[in-house]
This record gives structure tokens, sequence and C-alpha cells, in this order.
DNA sequence: AGGTAAACGAGACGGTACGTCGTGTCTTGGT
DNA sequence: ACCAAGACACGACGTACCGTCTCGTTTACCT
């Protein structure tokens, strides 16, 4: 049974919601705790009930919401790696990670527990994903061998974060995920050779 | 003409020194202005007389050393992109790089000045390497036009940076660059097909 | 007619005697409502429906308690004054209002309300009983007038006040009671002439 | 030698102001040390370099400036306990003391190192004004032999902080002191007979 | 030799965010 | 209507770090 007065319905989300907008307006440094909870009309107390610091709410609010739907089996590997690259890609893009994205991982590097739960809901769901795909591929005789999940999961995740949030260009024409789908097709077919 | 008391030799090397130590010891957190001045023996004032921010401080102690010797011609395709992922591999590892690198380029994305440095120093020069190395495979007749110089970069960088600094991860077997070396050739050779 | 369930009974003195308790234990700040309630195995909404703040709850504790029982004629002024004095001594004295007395009268200050009912509840019966010790001496001759009430109040009241609570010194020898009786007298005397 | 910059000298004094004027306007709970900062113009790190804790702060403020002047000889015990009197009075009223009293002596009790301090430089230096008046009153002859001091403290100063910060009433016609002045010489008269 | 200007260590400065805690109110489900 | 439990808004607390400024002192160059 529950003891007590139960935690308001609507304030997780007002503060996530919080969270994301001033993220966008204001960028990750200036997004305080104290203005998140104004912002939300919520006081502090209400905030540090729920998430630990403010780069578990900043997780929370960002991270974890990313439904990254399983992408389908397209017939084949050369389809897969274009819709995995397209999932990849929503799930880094956005205004708010635009701006909260590197300060967000810095935080998360500085706290032990929240790396672990990054690395088992941001990276073990796409990691999943990715170990389908490959079997998938050895079923249709498209790779001999499976390689290493970690490995192709390094090459299609780390092209995109890279031009997302380390490069300050524009995005190539015909879209990030369709000019980097060949290169990287050709590159998982070279590793499960 | 240089009027006044010229500047102390030593303490260039003494606070980067003492930064690069803070760093493996404490994280980017905890390494502070004030640490690193009293680590290094030196007031707070002379750090700032030759840095504008601990980012900057920090991006000149552990970037700006990385001397990415030029990767020299191997006579293949195949053999350069693995010379350039060793060079790649080498300017990202590090004890103090492996605490830093999050945390400073997210200062980095804050500060457009320093936004702009290290888009031609660390980048720009990494860039001008691969373009020649393409120029070269191109000369060669094993890419028959050359591919789009940021889009390689993204390919090459990418799951280099990912790996060491996102991923916490053992290196493969045999070695980060060497594992990545096969499937980004066939990768660059598909784009420049 | 009274609807809904009736007040428990004993939920007024487990409060009152766990304020005590926390007085003595931790003093007036730490005394914590949350505490309190906890001690008395509580609910805080048990303590608000009966007072309407920490120093109205404290002034419950501390302050109604203290029964002064009317003090009686002895015969002469001299006597009434150490009478009187013994049962201000004791209403001032006590192992929980030597930690609470000044927190507490600092937040009766800060009061309107409280306030008010301190000088009614409190100053104003021992008030009361000065008037008829002081008719007394008037009847009896000692005394050719009446004195101003609130003068004699200060006299009596204030000495015993300040060395019980603002002095960090031993009780004198004999009692402070009766060693500020003579004295006392005198002054009262004087005043009265 | 003094190493490094010097405190400011106006700080302390502006803070000091500060304080006794937000005790003034809004009382002492709601003199917060931010609004004691930014009312004089200050940050609040050079407030907690100066003073441990808010009760220190406005202790400084409010008790340590009152210059008692050394009640001097008028050449009668009757005389100079009038004068006392005068000093005592003196440093209790006063607009923000007036506001600020009950509250910082409920602080000063809470702590034990301004508790002892309170002793020697308040109570200690009004402690010596009477050793010194009560020894001239045993040379002329009008006591036979010296009371207790604290005790004859306690009789002067009792009454008129009761008066003051207990009692919410208009000071007797003639004035506090004045009408304190003739009982408390009989008192004192009658402790040293 | 003396003057001048900029460097130096030390540390105080204003500002800002943090995470904690206490108060008094409100909201559950259960008695 | 009351109860225990506990969530709520509000707001003060004391700490920490940043980047700047101000001391008194030292070290060079330039008269």
């Amino acid at each position: 049974m529950v003891r007590g007065r139960p935690r308001e319905e609507g304030i997780d989300d007002a503060v996530r919601e919080a969270v994301r907008a001033l993220l966008t307006e204001t960028g990750y440094q200036r997004c305080t705790i104290d203005a998140v909870a104004a912002r939300a009309g919520v006081g502090k107390a209400a905030v540090y009930r729920r998430w630990r610091s403010k780069a578990e709410l900043v997780f929370a609010a960002v991270i974890h919401p990313v439904e990254l739907e399983p992408p389908s089996d397209t017939g084949s590997l050369r389809g897969d790696v274009g819709t995995v690259l397209e999932v990849i890609q929503s799930s880094l893009d956005g205004t708010d990670l635009r701006q909260a994205l590197p300060s967000l991982l810095a935080d998360i590097r500085a706290d032990p527990v929240l790396e672990a739960r990054f690395g088992e809901v941001f990276l073990g769901r796409e990691r999943g994903y990715l170990v389908r795909m490959l079997d998938r591929a050895v079923a249709r005789g498209e790779l001999s061998r499976r390689p290493d999940p970690a490995l192709v999961h390094a090459l299609l995740l780390g092209p995109v974060l890279t031009w997302l949030h380390l490069f300050s260009e524009m995005p190539p024409s015909g879209g990030l995920a369709a000019s980097l789908a060949p290169p990287l097709h050709a590159a998982v077919v070279a590793l499960g050779a």
C-alpha cells in the first residue's frame, strides 16, 4: 500500500517540459534548477525529490523520452543501415539536445550512477537493435559472420554524433543519414566478410 | 619593444602540467583554477594573464600540445586510412583527455571564440591531412573522385571519438585503429566510387 | 452536534511532551515540527490542527502548563515579595524553558496575536498577583500609596529573568529568589513611600 | 607582512549599516544575508569572510558598536545608580535593537562561541562599571560592604531589559531610568547594608 | 644609478548556482 | 471528521567556483 500524499501527476511532465524550453532558449549553463522550478511553477524540493542532480534531470528530460521505435526489417542490410541511421540521427537531433548534449554527456561522465544508466538505457537499447539487424543480415547471407556489435555501434553512431555535435557544418545535401548510409553499409559488409 | 618585467619562462609549462595532473587525479569539475594555481605554485592572475578562461586553459593544456605529425604517404589508401586513424586515436587518448574531453567540448561549444579556434586548430589541421590523403588516392586511381572531406572526416573521427569517450568498453583486440581501418577503408572507397 | 471523528485524546499531551523532550535534548532550533510529530508518533497535520505555528506550540508546551498558584498572603509585604519571587522563578526555570525561552520570546515578539496572548495570559496573571500584593501592603499600612504595578512587575520579574536566561552563572548561595527578596522588598517600599 | 589584497575598508561599515537599516525596516527574520549583501552592494562571500553566521553579523552590527561611556562618578551612590541606569537603557534602546534584541539573544544562546563573547564584551564591560561604582560607594561609607556584583547587575539590568523588550508599555512618565533609579538605589543599599 | 612598467604570489571582490532544510499547507487512503 | 504519511510552494541557508581587481614586491629594460 502507498502511504502519504501521492506525487502530483503533472509535475514530472511540467518540469521536463520546462527543462526542454529553457535548454532551447538559454542553453545548458543558464538552465538553472531554480529557473526550471520557477518555470514549471514548482518548488525546488519537488525537483530534488525526483532527480538527484541537474544532470539526472536533464537526462530524464531529453534522453529518456526519446522513444526509438525499433527500426523495422527492410529486407536488406543496405536498407536496414539507412533506417538505423535515421533513427540514430533523430535521437540526437532536436533543438534542446543541440544545446544540451555536450554538457549533458560531460555531466554523465562525471556521475558513475548516471553513466551506468546511460549505458543501459540509451546505448543498450540501440545496441540491441544493431544486434538484430546484424543477425538478420547473417540469416539472409549478406554477412558470412556477425561482426562485433560494439564496433558496428561505433561505426554507425560515431559519424552522426560527430557531425551533429562537433562540426559546425550544414547538413550534407540529401541529408546526413542518407549520405552516411552507403559508405557505412560498405563498412559493415567489410566487417562481416 | 617590450617594456616591464618579462613573463617568467616556466609558468606556462608549470600551469599546463598542473592542469593535466589535476584532470587525471580529480576530473574536470574539481580541476578548479584555484587548485591549478596552487598546484603550480602560481597566482591566479598569472593564469588569467595567459588564458582567458578555464576552457581556454584546459584547451591549451590538453589539445594544443597534441602534435599531430602529418601522416605520411604509405603508398596506398588502405595504408593511409590506418595511419590517419592511429593519429586520430593518439590525439584523443591519454589519461587527462579521458577525464577532460567531454566537459572541454561542452565548454568549447559555449564559447564562440574558442569554438572557432577549435575548428581551425584541431579540426582544420586534421581535415587538411584528410584532403591530402584523398587527393593522393585519386591520383593513384584508387578513387574515381574525391569525396566530401567533411563526410570522410566524420567517418574517421566519429567512431574513434565515440569508442574512446562514450563507450565504457575495453579496446577491441588488435587495437581500436587497427579494428576500424578495414571497414572505414571500405567506406571511403564506397564514397569515392 | 459534533460531526465526524472526535479528536484523539492523547495527542495533545503526547505532542507537548515531545516538545519538552526535544527542547531539552536538542534546543529550540533543532526542535522541528517534523521531529516533534515523529517523536509523538503523530502526523504534522494533527499538530497544526491544534496550534497555528511552532511558536504557539512551544508556548503551549512550556508556558501554559505553568500553573502559577496565586501566592498566598504571608502577612507582610516582605514575606509576600519573597513568595512572589519564588513563583516567578519557578515559572521561568526548568530544563526545557532554559533552552527555549529566548527563542520563544523572539518568536512571540514576531507574532502580534501571540504577543497579545502572552501579555494577557502570562504577564497579566502575574500582574494581577502583584496588584493584590500591593493592595494588601497598602491596607496594612506598609506602603502609603500603591506604586505603579508595571514598574513593580519589571522590578521583580526583570532580575529573575536576567539571571536565569542572560547570565551564565551559578545560582547565588541561598537561592536566587531568597537573594533577591531583601533588596527588592526595599525597592518596592521605596516606590510606595 | 600582510600578503594578498587587503580587506576593503568600507565593507565592514557598509554591511553593518545595511544590517541596521534592514532590522529597522523589516525586522530580524526578514533581515536575510542575501538582502544585507545586496543592500550593502557586496557579495555574500564578503560577508561570510568576516562573520561566521547571521547571529555573529547582527551581534557585530548592533552590540559591538554600543560604546558605553564609563558612567562617571557623580559623588553619590544615588547619583551613580541613576547614571548607570541611563547607560544601560541607552545600550538597549534604539530602533534596530528594538527589533533585533530578542531574536539576537536567542541566537547568541544557541552559539557557545558567541555566548562567550557576549559575556565578555557586553556583560563584562557593564559588570566592570558596576564594580567600580560599588567600590566608590564603599569608600564613601554609603555601603558597609560590597555586595555581589552579579546580583547588582541583575537588579539594574533586569528591570530595564524587561520593560524595553518584554512589556509593550509606554515608558513611565519621567523616563524609565529615572523611575527605576530610586527603588533600585534602595535595593543596592539594602544589599550592602 | 635611478625610473618605469609590467610581471609576480596572495587573496579579497561581486556574482551566481548549488543542494539542503524548515515552515505551514494540502492531499491521499484508511479509521 | 479525524488520523499518519508525506508531497507541496516558498524561501533562507552556507558553500563553492568563476573571472576580476588590488595589494606589496620583484625583475627587467631605458634612460
